[in-house]
DNA sequence: TGTACATCAGTGAACGCGCGTTCACTGATGTAC
DNA sequence: TGTACATCAGTGAACGCGCGTTCACTGATGTAC
């Protein structure tokens, strides 16, 4: 992967690098194993590089949670696009499999700098989509439908953190979006 | 707290303190946070002490789970005996937000001594209870009991999940056993 | 009741390690004229 | 087209810190006789 020749001096986009780096060892230990020096080494630059770019760990692992709302905000318009939101219970476990390091950084506030505009922008936008099922139906009838939209939520979040962490059953199968679809399906049945 | 006066040589119950003080640590800090030789300072022995009753960290935090495991199934019996299932989801709640640091352990098998069978017992014991639902179903129809009950449990963790990492939204409330009971009463509306 | 001894809990000094952070620096790039 | 200079990315040495682990030890307890 890394070139043996004579390395040019600058990187090139050492920023995309480093989160690559980050993004892979995340996956690997988890956020709390993460060093700036180990990312240094795995982009190839020496370990003080980092900190222009981030500043610290905790610049690092913001930059991580804010390119993971992003990403999640793009799955989920499609799946609502689509008009479908059964669906977008399904793309959310897809989601948090298919990018287990941004899942991992996102839902830990305690990681993040907590005045970072873009990060909050990100979960805001995110936010807002998460909630739209709840904040149409809010005005709707009287008390717990705020509760449906937080109740699915819930079930796609749990079923996701369960089979990231490996404690589901082995009736769960081997296919997240299958387990998804019908998990999930238990809760619009009544809908 | 400590005794200011010289404290006997022997402890009384270090074992017993120093899972007290990591309880106290991680609910502060989270697991990753926490050090043996923090753990002794807390305890008033020295750093070395806690090798003797748990060898090393991983041995530590299996015992937290162990205990987390222990205290869940109590719970979760009460409620079961009760005869109430949705009961049980508030009972899983209750648990996770007054006991966060168990909680934040024991699904974390990373973090954990994969051999020891007093954590093997508690968890294959606690897990039994869980699954009891999707167990009894499971031979009733043709697919889809099984994911009712996983459903069920995905819902619940994933609401005691979001709440004690601060991502619920203003309009969760702040009483977590009547967010549980109203988001888990969506899903058995329709059973 | 008293003595000897085994066992065990906890001590404290020592070790090597990887970390974050700082700082003066140097190499490369781009822009003004 | 060429020169001067500002800007910025990345370097590498240095620092102090807290950590886990090891190990010979010592103090306390309990049991055998």
């Amino acid at each position: 992967m890394t070139a043996s020749e004579s390395r040019p001096y600058h990187h090139g986009d050492l920023r995309r690098a480093l989160l690559d780096a980050a993004v892979e060892a995340i996956a690997a230990d988890g956020p709390a194993a993460i060093s700036l020096r180990d990312l240094a080494r795995r982009a190839g630059v020496s370990h003080a590089a980092p900190a222009h770019h981030f500043g610290d760990k905790a610049g690092l692992l913001t930059a991580v949670a804010a390119e993971g709302y992003q990403l999640l905000a793009g799955e989920l318009r499609e799946a609502y696009e689509a008009g479908d939101f059964l669906e977008a219970g399904v793309a959310y476990m897809r989601f948090a499999v298919g990018h287990p390091a941004h899942f991992a950084v996102m839902f830990r506030p305690d990681l993040h700098r907590r005045d970072d505009p873009g990060l909050a922008a990100a979960m805001e936008h995110t936010r807002s989509m998460l909630y739209a099922q709840a904040a149409d139906q809010e005005g709707v009838g009287e008390g717990g439908a705020a509760e449906a939209g937080i109740a699915a939520w819930a079930l796609v979040h749990g079923l996701a953190t369960l089979w990231l962490s490996g404690n589901l059953p082995a009736s769960a199968g081997d296919d997240p979006e299958r387990l998804a679809r019908a998990a999930a399906g238990h809760l619009f049945r009544s809908a």
